[in-house]
This record gives structure tokens, sequence and C-alpha cells, in this order.
DNA sequence: CCCAATTTGTTCGTATGTATA
DNA sequence: TTATACATACGAACAAATTGG
């Protein structure tokens, strides 16, 4: 159960500070499910003691991950792998506010699975070859019955081997949920891009709506830690109801 | 100009932490204009003295502002009061689609300047009562000579006195640094939602597009420090050839 | 061009307080 | 109550970047 390695070599290493080597081992650990999303790691004194760096040091590195929402700590309990897309959170990626600015939570139906290649836009969305063979999911969210959201996932034969519609259908939580338990792969953040588009007849019919009344268009990455891109996602929403919601500063 | 403010009692003061307290006060000299955006404020070492706290305590409170977006600090050189909205900046999550092209900034025009009073929508978003006195402003944002995004601008008369339709057009840079300039008003973070819509005969217009094409639909409220609401605007963009761009974490 | 002063960045720790189990 | 874990506050020593003489 314990690691065998001592300490870090702050000269040899990497040119980096201390903390940022820490940061970057510790980041590893978790891309390599040493710990997962809801464990707590070990405590301050011990990784201190893992690492071979000072307490201080330690705290650096921890609170740049706490900033990051990669861990995320408790007085007096513990520090703790992050959960992302649990109960309320499930909707962290996806503020939608209908008209009183109340959070809704949409549930989720799987419309399509299918297996297929990856043209070259695709590709460089998810670092791949062009060609790489890749999943298509396809989804509608709703709320209160009513649809909302049709979405177009992509995901990489590689990344999630053995993939079927069983699977995907059968999840007992979230799509982000069962590429965690059945992957290890968390997402940690994402990128988007938004405009506005025309409802086709497509899209019209898998929304319930009549065609040719605007939506938004959503283009969306997910990335894993250390950056790696692992979903991409094209959304239509019906907005006459509902905004999609951010705050930047 | 010393300030006579000796150090801090962290028992008598609030109960907060005390770096909580000093980030705090920081703020407040931000909000009172003592220093402004671009400044530089004192070295950690005249902050040690002004706050009476040790270097370990500035330091976190400092940290947390930088996090924050509120400061900025560069090592040898000092640290800034952060600088919002300045050129790209305003336009950080507004992606040319075709590449850079970073270089050509949106050029604001001023198309509309008139006082009125806020309904009660207006009202909730900037925190005021219904029926108080504001300026309306409209303005189309151009690239290249193409209009892109026309923006209808509520502002609140007690917040912006005096200010006249001449300022507007003779402002030397943008309407955030005007708001700082005339007004020591700051704007450090916004609020979005986003819709889909149709481009009706106005817009249409003011975009020099065809009637019924989608648009997005952004409303934004900016707000000060302290979190105070400051600015209500609605945004209707052509997304023919850009994109809405943000990142989530 | 180099040097010295200034300022922040990194690393090290100690002591004490607060929250939790 | 006790032990553990994180939170706060303190500060020393040196490194790295910047600026101005």
């Amino acid at each position: 159960m314990q690691s065998p390695m001592p300490t870090l070599d702050p000269a040899a290493s990497s040119g980096l500070p201390l903390y940022k080597e820490v940061k970057r081992q510790i980041v590893q650990a978790l891309s390599a499910a040493e710990w997962k999303p809801g464990d707590m790691i070990p405590s301050e004194k011990q990784l201190c003691a893992r690492f071979g760096v000072s307490i201080g040091t330690l705290r650096k590195a921890i609170d740049d991950l706490v900033a990051e929402n990669i861990l995320v700590r408790h007085q007096g309990r513990g520090t703790f792998v992050a959960v992302h897309h649990r109960g309320p959170r499930l909707f962290r990626f996806f503020n939608l506010v209908d008209g009183e600015g109340q959070r809704t939570y949409p549930q989720l139906e799987i419309t399509g699975f299918s297996k297929g290649r990856a043209d070259k836009a695709v590709a460089a969305r998810l670092g791949l070859a062009t060609g790489a063979r890749i999943y298509r999911i396809a989804t509608v969210r709703s709320i209160e019955g009513k649809p909302l959201l049709a979405e177009d996932i992509t995901l990489s034969q590689d990344l999630f081997p053995g993939l079927t519609a069983e699977k995907v259908h059968q999840r007992p939580s979230t799509l982000y949920n069962l590429y965690q338990v059945a992957y290890g792969i968390n997402v940690v953040r994402i990128e988007e891009g938004v405009q506005a588009a025309i409802a086709d007849d497509e899209y019209a019919r898998r929304l319930g709506m009549p065609p040719g009344l605007p939506v938004l268009q959503v283009r969306r990455v997910a990335f894993s830690y250390n950056d790696q891109p692992v979903e991409y996602r094209v959304s239509h929403i019906d907005t006459r109801n509902h905004e999609y919601f951010r705050a930047v500063s």
C-alpha cells in the first residue's frame, strides 16, 4: 500500500518550482486513479512525508488544486478528490435557468448509439487522427416531459473500449459518471462555442418544436486531467422558455 | 500621503480571520479609488506595516485578490490593480471563427442616447426601484466595417450623474473606461444569460443583415466591487461568421 | 554592461485555533 | 474527551525578476 517513492529532488526533477512538481505528481496520481472522485487523499502530514516537502509547500500545491476545482478541503475532515456532476452539481457545466432564475434539472434520454469514424473537424477537436474509430451517441434532455436540448456526442473508441448501447442505456447515473466509474475518466473542464441557428426538420422533431424557430447551437469539448480532450458534443437548445447562464470574472 | 491608520485589531474588528479583514480593507480602498486600475499598490512590506500583519498573512490576502482577478502581481515590479475590459479583453469570450484576427478590435459606434425610467425587469437587474431614472445607450460594434453586435445599455442616473450624449460620444476609450475615469466605477465581473432569437426589422437594420435570421441574444449585468450591479446590457449578435466562446472549470 | 536596490516568488518551518469524528 | 485534520498567523532565508544608476 505504501509508495516506495521517497522524496522529490527539487534540482534534478524538472526545473519547476517544488510546489508545481508536487501538483504534477498529485494530478498524475489522480490520472492513474490512485484516488478517485469522492476519495479522501492522505493528510497533509502524510503527503509531506511522501513528497519530502514542507507543510507550506504542500499546502501551496493543494491550494492551487482546490482553486482549480480538482480537490476539496474540509476542515477537521480531510482533503477529497472533487466530485463533478453529482446532484445539483450535475449541471455545473449546463446552467439552464428558467424565467425566475431557478436552476432546473433535465432528464436524459438516449435516442441513438452507433460506431463510425471521425471526420477532420471532430478529429481535431478530440486530438485524434482523421478516420479514427469513434462512437456517436444521440440524446434528448427534457424538463417536465418537454424536450429542451438535443445532443450529438462523439467519443473515441480507444478511450472508451467496449462501450455499447446497453451500457449507455443502463448507466446508473449520468454519462459523465459512466465515464468515471467504467473508464476512470474524469471530466474537469470544458470549452464551448455558442452560435444561433434555425431548427431544421431533424432538430425540430427531436426537440418537439416547429421547424424554423431559432435555437442555440453549442459545440463543447470536455477535458480530463492534463487537458486531455475526451468528449465532443454538439447541442441544440430550445431557449424559448430557458436561457443559458454564465458568470465571468 | 501617509494613512494615519495604524494596525488592525484582530479581535475587535469583525470576528473575521485577519487575512479576510485585510482583503476587505484593500477592496474598500479600491472602491474609494485610493488606487485605480493599472496603479501599483504599496509593496508588501509597506502594506504589512499599514495593516499591522505579518508578511504571510498579507500575502494570503493578496493571493485571494489575485485569484479573484482584482489584483495582478509581477515579480520584481510590484502588485497592480487589475485592468478589466481593455481592448481585446472586452471580447475575451468572443472568438473569430476563421482563426486569430485578434488584431482587429471591434469598433464601437454610439447610435442612440436618451433618458428614461426603469421598468420592473431592468430595475430588478440593477437593484433599483421601479421607475428609477436611467439612461439608455444604443451601440453597434463592427469588425472590419461589418456590423456584428447591437447593444442596448441601461445605466442608473444616480450612479452616473451628469452623463450626456457628448461625453459618451467623445469618450477617449471604451465605455467601461469612461465609467472608471469619470465616475470611479470599475467593472470586475459579469453575469450573462444567452438565448436564441430571430432578428426583427430593427436589429436586422442595425446589424446590416436580412431580417428573419437567427441571432444570439445576450442579457448581461456588469458588477463592480462588492457585487454592486452597475450596468445592464442586452446584446444581439450575428453569429454567422463568429461564435461566442467560453471556458468553464 | 554591470551592480545594487527593490519587489515578488519559493521554501522552510513553528505555534495556535477550529472543526470533525 | 481525545485524537486528527485542516485553518490561521507568524516569520526567516534565499531565489528570481525588474529597474535605475
